[in-house]
DNA sequence: AATGAATGAGCCTTCATTCAT
DNA sequence: AATGAATGAAGGCTCATTCAT
């Protein structure tokens, strides 16, 4: 078998690693050998190809975000409604993919991180910069410009915390539950603006 | 002359400064030096009165959560109407007490270790429980019981989200906006019911 | 037996150790754990006490420049001509607790060191002052200033050359050799210098 | 298509490298890697043509040796008197080529390791040898043998106090200078032996 | 001829924890 | 009541070295 070309596949598998590391322990508090082991590679070679430890896991957090953008951006090709787009845009966060228990939990631990790290904040904010602009995308056209932007706030805000307490296992567990605790929120709010009009 | 009856004194200075260091750090990765250096006491002091770690933070939590118990069961004592307890639970989140930096820096970093600590998980639980029977105390006389359980769920994940934000410094900042997006919120489904019957 | 009061002589052990150690490998390039071991302790307490490895290796370096220093003082005590002021400098950085395998070997490993530690540099540098000031206190009344200082140099070097010369167990092996090679260097410059003028 | 002959291209690419990181660091605590990438290649040709990093070293030692030779023999060439023979012997090694602050780092560091390697000491003695029989060629003309043996290593070891000050920037600083103190002290003492008889 | 891939061994450092005083 | 002394265990990281291509 060819040994050459291996790179591109072992920082695959030592994000994917990664992740799964973090999902399981709940922390980023997990060793880079224990990382490369679930890779089935020396934790040497992790150190090659990322650096250190923390290269490794802002690579993990980029890659979370990376398959979040392009679900969120395959998930509103098509839409034509603002309320499709709106929809498209919480029910991607809530898809199989991205609302695993795995997933979930790295995200948190990411989050929790972030206090500390400047580079993941920074990361962490492009998230939020561009889930509050997917949208506001929709909600303007239907909300006085100030209102959509409290709304996309609180939207947001609801996504994570439903993110929380599912990495907690308390209350809503499911994600359709999820979905349409959001949608509701927006509907009242939405419903609401209208019947004020 | 050894000095008697310090015991509580020390208890309290060590929780302090815990939450004083997670609350600096945003993150339970803080060492016993620390934490007791900023109590003023060694760290061997620190094992002597809470016997390990894991149990100073757990008695820190303890010591989180008791005051948040305390200073609802202060905001509900007196309130009237459904509205102005539900009213109350919210505000008290929320306010100066609750929602410092440190405090929530704090509370984000329990909610995270909880997902693999299984005494920490049970000590959310409890405030998970206690916070959604604060709500439902209000919540049930306004709407069928199903509705109230589904809306109490909601605004919970909506504190913890603003909680989240908060520590990260994303959008929503202050607390009079986060009470207002509980709030707005908890209106708009209120009416909305209203409305719909 | 009292477990209090023990920092300074772990300290003054540890220093000893790493001497030892650096004697007998030829290089500071030695582990903490071989260090420590010497000591008779765990490699965390010579953390514990100093800090890092770069830190004891130059406290290290201290304890040999002030004994140096002690040796040097008490040597020109008493001396009352410039020649017995030149000549008690000399004798002590040939003396038998200078003189010897292991300092010699720890003094030229730092020397080498001192080419990309700016803190050892700084130290090497202080001593070179010393030596400098001390030969010239002698030469001073000998020689014009110029010259004085030219021999000043020369006699270092010599010094210095007949130390790596001896660690390297090539050519002259003995301190009676080695003083009486610079003695030489220094009554040849002399007379040579009283038969020009 | 694979290149012929690179062998003697690339032994002699890497051991210029070894000396370029050696003087640079000022140690012989470099890695495989940065000399190979210096000579721009990988750290595994490096292994392939020298086996072991031990032996390139060696080698590039035996290359300063060499080159150090060369240049004595060529200098040597065309002397006449003794005099001009040791003048010869102690210029080459003030020499434009030879002190340079990266050889004479990379002298030093091999002075240093050479305590602990005995291969290292091996190729020191033989310069030693080398540097003491050309003195010699001379001195032997102008004293009485024993004498000339002990100027012999006066000379020898003012010449490497000279090298190890120079590296580390102390005091004499400039190869004329040197030569000066060298010549100087060879001066003082052949005068002062023809005084004496 | 040359290299990317890969690793084992080892070192520095940190930290919770224990113990004697 | 309180602490300095001390350590074992563990983790991140580096590096020389090997191997298949």
């Amino acid at each position: 078998m060819p040994k050459v070309g291996m790179e591109p596949l072992r920082r695959r598998a030592l994000i994917d690693a990664t992740i799964s590391a973090i999902g399981e322990r709940g922390t980023l508090d997990v060793t880079m050998s224990d990382i490369a082991g679930r890779a089935g590679v020396s934790s040497a070679l992790a150190h090659h190809y990322f650096g250190a430890k923390d290269l490794l896991l802002a690579a993990t957090m980029r890659h979370l975000l990376s398959e979040l953008t392009a679900d969120t951006i395959a998930a509103l090709k098509g839409t034509e409604t603002p309320v499709a787009r709106i929809s498209a845009v919480i029910s991607v966060n809530f898809s199989d993919k991205q609302f695993r228990a795995e997933t979930i939990a790295a995200w948190l631990a990411f989050y929790v991180e972030a206090q500390k790290s400047t580079a993941l904040r920074r990361l962490l904010r492009i998230y939020g910069c561009r889930l509050h602009s997917n949208l506001m995308s929709g909600l303007v056209h239907l909300l006085p410009r100030d209102e959509a932007h409290r709304i996309a706030e609180g939207a947001a805000a609801l996504i994570d915390g439903l993110y929380i307490r599912h990495a907690l296992r308390e209350g809503i567990p499911d994600a359709a539950t999820a979905v349409a605790l959001v949608e509701d929120y927006l509907d009242a709010k939405l419903s609401h603006a209208d019947a004020s009009r």
